[in-house]
DNA sequence: CTGTTAGCGCCTTCAG
DNA sequence: CTGAAGGCGCTAACAG
């Protein structure tokens, strides 16, 4: 029992294919009699229309293509899951691929859905800007070849194309002015994504911050680390060296984990070491001590992605003309750092 | 400059489709000068096969559906990480749809998916036992549309397709076994999942290690709750009520919640109240005190899923003889439990 | 009212 | 070695 075709309804009744197609449209064209004996025996026999047929001649799959770095990181999580919202809601379904950090899979992904798989791209992409030039000729290829692109967070300059930022600059001064207004005089920066641009404009927030209270900016105080580092290691070191009394952490994980282990090691939280992290998920919340995060604000990033998107898919009219959106963050504040002193 | 496609290449050269098409194939048949001319040009211009197309005529979208209800759940999360692990390993894209706890999107998406757009299908439903009647027919359909479906975690007996579940029953024995041998004698069972045959299996599994014990079943102590209820409220009741020393919570966030509120009344954990929880998480391992929980391997699941599906979309011989695999689960034991007493 | 034709972009015989 | 023809399943003019 094969798939029902509309060639194999015509063959039943002995009418012309377009006949039934026109049928099943409901067209005016077909006699009530036939047209409901057909759509009877469609229903009945659960026809339904091969989609990738119809595809073929609107020349449109309805659905857009998101590719993440990670799906166990909470932002990205929410991201997709904002995406996945509008995306419903304006009749388009989503396949979701997982680069996993890795720029091959990335550059794979992309060639694989840019080739009519999808009628749009949602990225956020894994290069971090030094690996960059010979995968920007990949990403542009995709543009070249007319499939509307968003990317949103870890963006490329490079690319042209509607873009929905985090103001991070923003977000790292405003968390290192939270830190300094509490007390912190020497604030250590755990980073897990040092080689990307939103890493150093966290850092650059911080330093402006760092000047603007009139303190010098020591670039031993920013560690870069790997997922294969021993954070434990690393922690104890700069512990040692220097008289931290304040951390930020640019992931969610990364967070958490520092503030175990400083905990571990009999330092109070906040009163020895404030600490505030990046991405707002349920880890930070219920933690002990609760975390003070920076919300990035993920659900509202893949709504506006998605949107944007469908937008360019649908008006084909607008001729290049890219926006870039940045999305303001919110800090959460929570246990893990001092009160703000009474005015 | 709209795509490129084969037959514009023939036109540039002024030869036919398919010789550009073989060409393109490295076919032995075209002349190795004509052949590199049509190649060089195609790789300059980008050309890529338009997918939909391609699909049309092998009948094969290389791509697997997931419908998952909910992706905000770790577990869930782990599931699609091995999916899409071992898809992609094997060739294979996946689109994945979040049904979002409603029926009604789950059925959408059914059949969006089902016409076509994918060669099978992973679905974890949203159904409850209850409810099931009519969706079961939407599900058949799809079946019988002769596109392979492999069902995880929350199937329907109903259904005759490959299965991967987690072995409930055990998992609830398990746990309520170990409070038990740690000292707890009144454990109250706290499900989101009530409705769910899962849900009732844990329950099970608990009866069975209590009368094991020689203790008797008290109803009154299986708390069903909705997302909406008042989690507090709830909880101080079945506190005031009985004499509680143990809890079991059927998800992670329930969990963890859970046991937020029982501290800030004041109980100590595990010393006056035992917790355990289901889906090993990242909160489970980072709250304080860590929580003691039921893993169920949902990447393992995710990636079981994944290759008995493409098993069945490629060995289009299997002529039914569904397998239904039980995956057991693991006792993660933290510190929200006591320790089992020395022998 | 119904059927024929043409075509979406590609692939696969089968002739030339 | 190259091309023409037919078809995947469906839609959309255009005839009858």
């Amino acid at each position: 029992m094969t798939k029902l075709t509309l060639k194999d309804i015509a063959k039943h009744f002995s009418v012309s294919v377009s006949t039934v197609s026109k049928s099943l449209h409901d067209s005016h064209e077909i006699s009530d009699g036939l047209k409901s004996k057909i759509r009877k025996y469609a229903k009945a026999n659960h026809y339904k229309p091969n989609k990738i047929a119809q595809n073929l001649v609107n020349r449109s799959t309805k659905t857009i293509g998101v590719i993440i770095p990670n799906i166990l990181n909470y932002f990205f999580v929410q991201v997709l899951y904002g995406i996945e919202k509008v995306a419903n809601e304006r009749g388009y379904s989503i396949i979701s691929c997982i680069s996993d950090h890795s720029l091959k899979k990335e550059a794979m992904t992309l060639d694989l859905l840019s080739s009519g798989a999808v009628d749009g791209l949602i990225l956020s992409t894994v290069a971090s800007e030094m690996q960059t030039n010979k995968h920007i000729g990949k990403i542009l290829e995709t543009v070249d070849n007319q499939i509307p692109l968003v990317m949103f967070d870890r963006v490329l300059d490079a690319i042209e194309c509607d873009k929905v930022i985090v103001d991070d600059f923003q977000a790292g001064y405003k968390a290192t002015k939270y830190l300094l207004d509490t007390g912190c005089t020497n604030i250590a920066i755990i980073s897990p994504i040092h080689s990307t641009k939103i890493g150093r404009l966290r850092v650059d927030g911080y330093k402006q911050a760092l000047s603007e209270k009139g303190f010098a900016f020591d670039d031993k105080l920013i560690t870069p680390i790997e997922p294969k580092d021993d954070l434990e290691f690393i922690l104890s070191f700069i512990l040692n060296d220097k008289n931290i009394d304040g951390i930020m952490a640019l992931d969610e994980i990364t967070t958490v984990k520092a503030m175990g282990i400083i905990m571990a090691r009999g330092y109070h939280v906040p009163n020895d070491i404030a600490i505030i992290g990046f991405t707002n998920g349920r880890l930070s919340k219920y933690v002990t001590p609760a975390l003070t995060m920076v919300s990035q604000h993920g659900s509202y990033i893949g709504e506006t992605c998605a949107n944007r998107l469908i937008d360019r898919i649908e008006n084909i009219s607008s001729p290049g003309n890219f926006e870039t959106k940045v999305v303001k963050t919110s800090l959460i504040v929570r246990e893990s750092t001092r009160k703000l002193p009474m005015v």
